[in-house]
DNA sequence: TCTTAAATATGATTTTTATCATGTTTTAAC
DNA sequence: GTTAAAACATGATAAAAATCATATTTAAGA
């Protein structure tokens, strides 16, 4: 479904998106700790996010990520595009070339529906939606 | 979602539930050419699965793979457990610990119920509904 | 009984994914 | 300007998954 990678870059954006502010920003080690992800690995993907705009960098002494306004304008649908790339999502359960209802594989009926409903909502709630979900304690994010 | 192994491994045993009989036998071999698997490959999954009594196996010439009634009645849910162990589809989308409603990670809302829906149907169904499906042509199989 | 065709068992190799390490650039604070 | 703290870039290593190779066992058929 999701690779490991693009889990922590989720994972790391709503992080972001509770924790920081455009006068808060937060460092990767800091970030990586709290959500419990190799710190260097983190890196990694939050400077790919970065370099898409998906997330806000400061460099040097008292720099670090956080999300803009606008970086909260994005779904997390984004994130794992970003990552995964954005052929990952759309593929068969059983890697039958491509996923279509004309021709389903045995499994399609049973998966299709309920995934479309999910990548809708991936795609259409943004990052706003999220951490609203987790503030009001109807969602939770640490391990 | 699921591994690559276990979608080949499905897809070996519903080629099997359409094609082969306790007298109609199948060689690995061309099992792995119709299903578009590598060979070797699926020669193995297909001894796991046949260590498991999910699948028939005859040794020696004229021999080869099929499917008894028996084993026609085994989900594919089984098939999968025995390919993947059964932690992997129970796992929350994002991996945290444990997937429950009690501390629902932010995907959960969005992906849980359709995923138990498809859970349960890849559980209660057995291999004879797909292969029907898959005879009445309302769905397909190949690549 | 001998040969041969199949599954089975085991392990080696390759590829992909995840992880770690190290040097470079930028910029705030002194 | 010098220093230091951060992101950034690049590549090396490790772990896991997928793939391939080879030798062994079983049983049909001549
Ligand atoms: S064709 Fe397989 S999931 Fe749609
Ligand atoms: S807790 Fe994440 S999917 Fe259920």
């Amino acid at each position: 479904m999701l690779s490991n990678s693009s889990k922590y870059a989720v994972k790391a954006v709503l992080y972001l998106a509770i924790h920081s502010h455009k006068n808060k920003k937060i460092m990767a080690k800091d970030i990586a700790e709290s959500i419990n992800v190799p710190q260097a690995y983190l890196a990694k993907l939050l400077q790919e996010l970065s370099r898409e705009e998906i997330i806000t960098s400061v460099k040097g002494p008292k720099g670090g990520f956080y999300l803009s306004d606008d970086n909260r304008n994005f779904s997390l649908m984004d994130v794992v595009n970003v990552i995964d790339g954005d052929k990952r999502l759309n593929s068969c359960v059983l890697s039958l070339e491509k996923c279509n209802a004309e021709k389903p594989c045995p499994l399609h009926n049973l998966i299709s529906p309920s995934k479309s409903v999910f990548m809708e909502s991936l795609q259409k709630k943004k990052i706003k939606y999220f951490s609203k979900q987790i503030e009001e304690g109807s969602a939770f994010l640490p391990l």
